[in-house]
DNA sequence: TACAGTTACGGACCGCGTAAGCATA
DNA sequence: TATGCTTACGCGGTCCGTAACTGTA
């Protein structure tokens, strides 16, 4: 058994049991990598996957076993590739950050731009999706970092830190009548059909807001992109809803804005990184970068926790 | 890196530095063991080991890291051919045993009888000692399971299940003037000099015992070995007080035996076995041997808990 | 001088890629 | 016939063991 083999038999399982799809990932041709499994499988006695005619069908159930263990076998074997990265060259490498649309879009750009003037050898990618993918994307191991809105639940596969909190802001056109109003009431933005940017606040808890305080909203528009909010605004399609980050006084100085924080709950932004394994040096300055709070400290006591705490 | 590098790098940390001996428990020669540390260490760019003159002194920091995740990786190569073995001949491996001496002497011996007319393709080991030895051992994976009687904190690098619990009994000579009391008090036997039988429960908790009743024993002798304690008790030089199960009615016919129970706290003997890995099929079927309670299902469940139940 | 680790050298083996074979849809 | 896994073959590299070398106690 060798590292080059379980390697194999990984990228034949994330490459839906393609051995020539897994090859070409591999940068090796499809014999080497369909000899080396054969290999395996004779040293080991038993088929790990089963065959059907052409090609591989699924697993075994001990082929199951088998690849858990060897993900786990590989995921040590880079750990000590990353110890060593690091000592030879702390300011080269991957940053890979998923992140849900707010957050990639108003959070993420000044942690970023920050970072990449002090790690310019740093290999960035922002991958972009909801947390459910996002969540996918840390179990299969193809992202570094999460910055995430959401259910704490969805991340669980992740350690989590809250990044940045959020509150609510109204954006109407100028000329609308809630423009004058200081601090707007439910009923008062009831009267209006509403566009809402939604992230981790669900259609459901918004309902249940207005719901609590007898109010049937005329919800015209859900969106997780508060731009399209912006816009329904702006043609007085609606009252937009949105995060307070979502808000850039130079480019939607068109809009008046109004704080309605105190109606609707406050929104946490996780940062999240894996529960095990080792952490590159410039993933732990990239976090600080995008919180203060961020601190290796905080950092490794998240992970030693066995769930998040309720914050 | 390769496996094999990982290999030979633990077995020289497991060697105290010392390639020569590395070299002969691995069967190969000292230069092998030497190059592919020497290689491992170019590839990763820094020392693993710090030399100084003739040898190896110590491990390096960031070696420390590295042997720790190769342990890791190595232990999942294990797991591998685990299951390999299981389903290739489940009849078939080794079976190493840690287990106190009281244990290993009066719970063990059935268990393994009809384990080996069982599996008589596994090769057995028992290794004695005590529980801080027997956790130690456990901890560099020298055994597979554990039979100690002890505290539980000392087998925490273990799970564990309560697999045996023992009770007291006093042991005189049938001349003996206590022979003839039904149960005996606390102040009766502290008429005499006691020889007691020690494994779990401690001397200061067995002073404890007697001191809240305000008694100050005479204790002449305490072993750990119960046969120590009869003779001592035949030679009339102390009354014995030992786990019931160190008596054997056939053996120890010359001696009156008496029930005590009420008088000392029950003690727990513990079944212990690897939180993480795989078990062999063999080492399920032999901890089912030892106690009926000890399930497939009741060790998974022992497995996954994080810290045994007070039981 | 004894002992431990490193370097030198030659042979065996292993793993790769190219190319051909084979089995299904 | 197209696709995808397996087998055949020859080459290059790697790893090993033997043997010689180097550097401390």
């Amino acid at each position: 058994m060798t590292l080059q083999q379980l390697r194999f038999l990984t990228a034949i399982v994330e490459s839906d049991f393609n051995i020539t799809a897994a090859a070409a990932k591999l940068n090796a041709t499809q014999p080497a990598v369909s000899r080396q499994l054969l290999l395996l499988e004779r040293e080991l006695g038993f088929q790990i996957f089963s065959r059907n005619g052409r090609g591989l069908s699924r697993m075994t159930d001990a082929g199951e076993k088998v690849i858990e263990h060897a993900r786990r076998a590989l995921h040590e074997a880079q750990n000590i590739k990353k110890v060593s990265a690091d000592l030879n060259d702390p300011r080269r490498g991957s940053l890979r950050i998923g992140s849900t649309q707010t957050e990639a879009r108003y959070i993420l750009p000044p942690a970023i731009r920050r970072f990449r003037d002090l790690f310019p050898g740093v290999r960035l990618t922002v991958h972009q999706g909801t947390p459910e993918q996002i969540a996918e994307m840390a179990r299969a191991g193809r992202i570094d970092v999460a910055v995430a809105a959401g259910s704490r639940d969805l991340l669980d596969t992740l350690a989590i830190h809250p990044c940045h909190r959020s509150t609510w802001r109204v954006v109407v056109p100028s000329s609308h009548p809630l423009a004058k109003t200081a601090t707007p009431s439910l009923a008062q933005l009831g009267a209006y059909p509403l566009a809402f940017h939604l992230s981790s606040l669900t259609e459901s808890a918004l309902h249940g807001v207005f719901g609590e305080a007898g109010i049937e909203p005329h919800i015209i528009l859900t969106s997780r992109d508060a731009e399209t909010i912006k816009e329904y605004a702006r043609l007085n399609l609606g009252v937009g809803i949105i995060a307070d980050i979502a808000f850039d006084a130079d480019g939607d100085r068109d809009l008046a804005i109004l704080d309605v924080s105190h109606l609707f709950p406050e929104e946490t932004a996780w940062a999240g990184f894996p529960r095990k394994g080792v952490l590159r040096q410039y993933m732990y300055d990239f976090l600080r970068l995008l919180a203060p709070d961020l601190t290796r400290e905080n950092i490794e006591s998240a992970r030693s926790r066995e769930r998040s705490p309720a914050f």
